[in-house]
DNA sequence: GTAACATAAATTGGCGCCAATTTTGGATAC
DNA sequence: GTATCCAAAATTGGCGCCAATTTATGTTAC
């Protein structure tokens, strides 16, 4: 058992080694198939050997990590079939809801949106790839919150990590996030144009490309 | 802290400690608002202290518990918000794949279908329960499954668990539990039928009663 | 009777320890 | 060189223990 670099990560006081993890898988620090060891965890996050535990039990129920009996836990290789699945899913839910989306567009939503979409923009010239696999995510939420129902949200948010729809998978070229970055103003200009119809076309566009590109 | 009764629950092999946990949540037998001491739980289900403090961190992962720092773990009261959050969300998704349920009904999943239905109302006679509750998943799942998106099957039924969608709640009176089979019956005919439309109606109709009844 | 306080009892939270299991490295044989 | 075996080293898994915190109970004052 070898694999990961023994890089200490300062914890930030919020979040816990869960979070933390997590991060170093969705930003390809840990990419798939590592194993993760719970006593070089330990010492990566500086913490203790019962807050790893939890953090991958917690990561094996979410089914981003496998947890192999007597010789621990490695992260889950992208599975192309699941990857589709959940975009499926995510199509589903989030054109299901474009209409809520547009009803409830208010002039500041859109004033929010527009913000969130350039702070993309920035995040993609000049920010980390964590940065700005964050400010994606914060544009999409900000979206989806329109809809009026927290538990979509929650879940969209939930299993959109199921699946290696992430910076190292997700956006390969530059012509692809810049695409990205379009099409969110794009989503925009529908909501503000109430055209329900457009706003559909374009997240079902911009989740299966992604998905697309998410496969290896 | 006082609460549940301390009654020791044989566990079975195959079904670990958080899966007896929710079954006793979802039958009523931990109701809402419930303190689940840890010691308790170790004497009901015959099990160690830290497998007890994984299946409360696993169940409150999935918000069917509460945890409170230093005082334990409660059963979450039923949230009507996201009782019915949640029922639109399992509408948009089980009426969005009616379709392909329909493309995929094969004489063989009808036949099977028939039977799980025949199933539930035989254990709305005589059954349990939680056989009639299983019985119930049961049908659904086989439904479901037509569609061919694993992932989604696996969603719904885990956001199924997120509420009060439960035996206690679920079926009030005789006459629902009623209602309920001849929907099913009904769902297995527009099957058939391939009446896709009829079948999207009927599954509205179907989790939508059941979540009015849900609330309290 | 209620409110405040102190103490004992109960419970949670987390750490250390060690048995069980796996991996690694070295020695030996071919 | 490869294959096999064995012992040492490393790691996982789970238990016991106890400090920290909360709850329950009893006493005192009003």
């Amino acid at each position: 058992m070898s694999d990961i670099h023994n890089e200490t990560v300062a914890p930030a006081v919020e979040r816990d080694v869960t979070d933390l993890v997590l991060q170093d898988i969705l930003t390809g620090m840990l990419p798939a198939g590592t194993w993760l060891k719970q006593i070089d965890l330990e010492r990566r996050y500086d913490c203790t050997r019962p807050e790893v535990r939890r953090a991958l039990d917690r990561l094996s129920q979410k089914r981003l990590v496998e947890h192999v009996p007597n010789r621990g836990y490695h992260v889950y290789q992208p599975d192309g079939r699941r990857a589709q699945e959940i975009s499926d899913i995510r199509v589903i839910l989030e054109t299901a809801i474009a209409d809520q989306m547009v009803a409830n567009a208010k002039p500041d939503s859109i004033e929010t949106l527009r913000g969130l979409a350039r702070h993309f923009d920035d995040m993609t010239q000049n920010g980390t790839v964590l940065e700005h696999y964050e400010a994606n995510l914060a544009f999409h939420k900000e979206l989806l919150l329109l809809a009026g129902n927290q538990e979509l949200v929650d879940l969209i948010s939930e299993i959109r990590q199921r699946t290696s729809s992430a910076p190292v998978s997700q956006w390969r070229t530059r012509a692809r996030v810049e695409q990205s970055a379009r099409e969110h103003h794009l989503m925009i200009d529908a909501l503000e144009a109430g055209d329900t119809a457009e706003l559909r076309r374009l997240i079902e566009a911009h989740i299966r490309q992604t998905a697309r590109l998410g496969q290896r």
